[in-house]
DNA sequence: CCCTGTGAAGCAGTTCACAGCG
DNA sequence: CGCTGTGAACTGCTTCACAGGG
């Protein structure tokens, strides 16, 4: 139930308190799904209809919207508009997280390709790589820098946000590059625990694992697994 | 909610019991570290030296590793081979888990460079399409097949795992083709809630919500995360 | 003694069930 | 009277702390 629950931040008192871990990972989910509604036009939505369309239980979702603050209307349900504008804003999507990418091999250039599309928000303002052959190439419109430049690129450009799409062997490399260069949140592609200061927040996206988890389910087939999934 | 806790299941009484799901998440974690430690050629590994490597506490490492039924020696540690081939065997990986990828866009074709590389024991044996100007092309050596033929193709290869690297409005298409091929675990890449049999495992990997995510913490930083992240 | 294996405590997340409001 | 908001029960995971073996 805490996180710090010592919380002493003398700022205003934000529109949010302290949202569980596990509501947040839900957050975009209900977005996209909200964005949906809104383009067919639908004013409100219930619980029920948001949880199914999320792939989770109603309650669930009246408990993580619960942590917004957000109030739905007894009877009818929540206001889609409103919910998204609440959704957007706890989430931080008012202003634009610009993202760095680091290693151009084939994920990097997917992920510029493809990063930022579903979400917006998310502007690709650098790609750097640490191979002379990679350097100097354009990828998707943008000039492929050097790493070893990385906190001077990071002077002008700003960016938030750094993708680590490097080999395995690279990636405790680029993260320091990119902590050096002042990244505070960073997504890891690469196949490695990297090692950070207390103060950056490290994701991780594990194609190796992925597989290797649904082997064992599918290895170890004995139970069924949710009827439906996300 | 309870992975069938009564357990009783009259087959011959396999090496693991029922592992829990978080431990099943980390067992590729510890594999990758056990590697490393394998070819440097240390013959065994504490706890605390594993946990260290693998970003969690060593806690965790014993507790997760008891459910193998693995038994270290007190006062010396894990034989590394030997815990190698333990954590191998409940994940499945003597038997080859052929991959289908659905949806040979950037990431499709990213992910058919890249995927079962840092793992092995996935390779992958299919690509298809819907769109008439992709099929027939040839990726990484392989000729891009039509999503509609999907089931014939998968008589001959016999895939377990598919991959959806689909746009999102094509997800649900592709899956369901998966599922009547008979692939029963399906990794989604398309920012899209699928709906499947109670029989078919889908795990998601979603770029959009993970940046998200990190923009949510990015921009109610207030404590510090975990000084160590995987 | 060092390091494992594990009961027991503690904590986070989920689900239930229902009071209460529009 | 439908649907939200939420206390309370429950489940599963993590962490602690220590007994006990090599």
């Amino acid at each position: 139930m805490n996180r710090r629950t010592s919380a002493r931040y003398g700022g205003p008192v934000g529109p949010d308190r302290d949202i569980p871990e596990a509501t947040v990972a839900r957050l975009p989910v209900y977005r996209r799904c909200l964005l949906g509604l809104a383009t067919t036009g639908e004013p409100t939505v219930s619980s029920a209809r948001l949880a199914e369309l999320a792939g989770v239980n109603a309650a669930k979702v009246r408990k993580d919207l619960s942590y917004l603050g957000t109030h739905g209307v007894r009877g009818v349900g929540y206001d889609v508009e409103h919910l998204l504008g609440e959704v957007g804003s706890v989430l931080g999507l008012e202003d634009e997280a610009p993202v760095v990418i680091v290693g151009i091999g084939n994920l990097g250039r997917a992920l510029s390709a493809y990063a930022g599309f579903g979400s917006r928000g998310f502007p690709i303002v650098a790609l750097v790589d640490a191979s002379p052959d990679i350097i100097g190439t354009v990828v998707n419109g943008l000039e492929v820098g050097d790493v070893a430049q990385l906190s001077k690129l990071a002077r002008r450009l700003n960016p938030t946000i750094g993708i680590v799409a490097t080999p395995a062997e690279a990636a405790q490399e680029a993260v320091d590059a990119l902590v050096a260069a002042g990244v505070k949140s960073i997504l890891n592609f690469a196949p490695a625990v990297l090692s950070v200061p207390a103060d950056v927040l490290v994701r991780k996206v594990d194609l190796a694992s992925e597989l290797q988890i649904l082997g064992y389910y599918h290895h170890h087939r004995q139970s069924g697994e949710s009827g439906r999934s996300a």
